[in-house]
DNA sequence: AATCGCTATGTTACCGCTAACAACTCCGGC
DNA sequence: GCCGGAGTTGTTAGCGGTAACATAGCGATT
């Protein structure tokens, strides 16, 4: 174990320029590999660095150069399986970049966004990925004033600040119900969170009704819940929208957790999954992977709306192009194995 | 919307101080709500600053007073529904203290925990969280030389570098096969992960191993995975080990979510469930409240973990005492539906 | 009227590090 | 032998705030 100098005050670039004989500038050129340091000098301070247990001051080096290498990432939750995967996508592709996401979550509250958004703006951040297209006005107003790569994930249908990365919720509720209506179904019931802030569940709603309408239709039946397991909640609702409206045909879930709670209450209690009653969900979570039966999904590229987002704020997505881009990625139906086959 | 006077160059307190007509360290004193300043300097100086949309920078704040309001939080991944949820538990109780809270993450690697607490002392937060008792020689002497309050967490089967709260995993092992044994059954396999840097996994099974010599027995069976969708692993898990096994009457796995995969599949397969076979799991996640039949399990008290580690942190857990706490928490068995009862 | 004790505000000196530039060494080329 | 340039190291002046102390204003006290 190396002797600590004095135990209570922190060390500096001067101690380690101090026990290893060079200024503070070359110790600070070493251990940031910049600059030319002769291999002997390089040796000696690593080695003083090392043995003293020198951790560098990223407050004083931030301040001092105006450069840091932090990227707000602002989600609604974490409980949710989706966001920690979007957040894989950031992780993975800011990592060879020497950038580093630091997660804030808002509980899907524009206030605490907006409160959280200020904190991460505090900290000079080369760049904010954000979950979403609405935002408060003062977040609007931050978020344009910051200055630095801003860009908003998950979500296309709106306009963005800066940068935007995402699927077309409206649309892929719009698909979904046309493919529903495809394999025949006519009495169509709507399961979803109660969520006022969720407004990505929102539009695919308005998307999912604006499909029913082209063919003529509109919502049998819809049940709302808050909080609470969602696989549980799901068999709840199943059953209280089946006992309500029973000649249902077809059950679309905003969520695939609440889906496949359904699925399971279904199969439990005999009904003719897809025949007598189709069901589908959205996002294509991995837990499907495990469930009796396949629930029809639609995937909402999670890792890739993750990807794309770190590398625009990375600056490496498409050289040259500095912000506004708008990216849209297609998420793909799938059938699994609870919508009637034609 | 206000009048930028320069939009590329980001704002100091110098702009609002000479906007508001004050020094700056009068603005400085009203925008922190510290010391005497008169109300209606202060409505000035407010105004100001919201008019031209100042965000104080908390770099040049932070080196000045030598005091940083970030606390790091270390977890080995967030895709396990566990750490998330201890994260709930220190973000809540973090959230009247001014402590903001960020997170790191290892995927099990004590490489990438050792990168990762380096570059989050690098920002000199006041405190760190971080999971499990083991860590690289490195990260040891990071934590102990850091000078501010250290929090392991999950786990107390160890000696802690500062504070721990969690629970003893070697006893949560021991007393679930206990119960087993006392339910009276005898033929025993487990399902668990590959990981060899889950020291808590590890150690719930030696537990278990330990509990199971104690009335003269051995595990009959066992089988690892990794990676992949852990309900899906779960279901060929259990196919794999009955299949190789037939006449095992218990599967003890080390997490609810292969556990569950491994009930469904038994359901399905018309396994007389728990009178043939008994299951059980580890966590208590809320998941498995939407299951056809609830899974024994253990919690692990991940909420409680979180708060009590923010406390302490935070210096709200026993007034006075600085640090060297070790919190022990109990988890109680939950048997659910799926250990005979007696 | 001089003194005291507040409150409200300003001044000064850093915090720990890095950009920019200065300086010095050593080498070969002319 | 002098010069130019490359390679290496040092010096200086901040970065944008805040702690600590200084100062000004003003009513109350004696």
């Amino acid at each position: 174990m190396a002797r600590i100098p004095d135990p209570k005050r922190t060390l500096t670039l001067r101690d380690v320029s101090e026990a290893s004989g060079v200024s503070e500038m070359t110790v600070s050129r070493v251990l940031r590999s910049r600059g030319d340091v002769s291999d002997t000098t390089r040796e000696r301070v690593l080695d003083a660095a090392r043995r003293l247990g020198y951790v560098p001051n990223k407050i004083a080096g931030a301040l001092a150069s105006q450069r840091v290498n932090l990227v707000g990432v602002i989600i609604p939750s974490l409980s949710n399986m989706v966001f920690p995967e979007v957040l894989t996508g950031i992780s993975e592709t800011l990592d060879d970049t020497g950038l580093q996401p630091v997660v804030g979550v808002t509980n899907y509250s524009p206030e605490r966004e907006e409160a959280v958004l200020y904190e991460m703006l505090s900290w000079r951040p080369s760049g904010v990925i954000i979950a979403g297209l609405e935002h408060s006005d003062a977040s609007q107003a931050m978020l344009a004033n910051a200055g630095i790569p801003i860009v908003e994930v998950m979500d296309i249908d709106g306009t963005p600040v800066d940068s935007a990365v995402g699927i077309s919720h409206r649309r892929a509720g719009l698909e979904m119900a046309e493919a529903i209506v495809a394999a025949g179904y006519r009495r169509i019931g709507f399961l979803g969170t109660m969520m006022p802030h969720d407004h990505r569940a929102r539009k695919r709603l308005a998307g999912f009704e604006e499909g029913l309408a082209k063919a003529g239709l509109t919502l049998a039946d819809r049940e709302f819940y808050s909080g609470g397991s969602a696989l549980l909640k799901g068999r709840e609702m199943t059953a209280a929208i089946l006992a309500r409206t029973p000649d249902l045909d077809f059950l679309y879930y905003s969520n695939d957790m609440i889906g496949a709670g359904g699925l399971l209450y279904c199969l439990e209690t005999g009904i003719d999954i897809p025949n007598r009653l189709g069901l589908a969900g959205f996002n294509g979570v991995e837990l499907l992977d495990g469930l009796p039966r396949r629930l029809a999904t639609m995937d909402a590229c999670r890792y890739e709306i993750g990807r794309i987002a770190a590398e625009i704020v990375a600056g490496k997505h498409r050289d040259g192009i500095i912000g506004g881009e708008i990216v849209e990625l297609t998420p793909t139906l799938e059938p699994g194995d609870t919508i009637r086959r034609n």
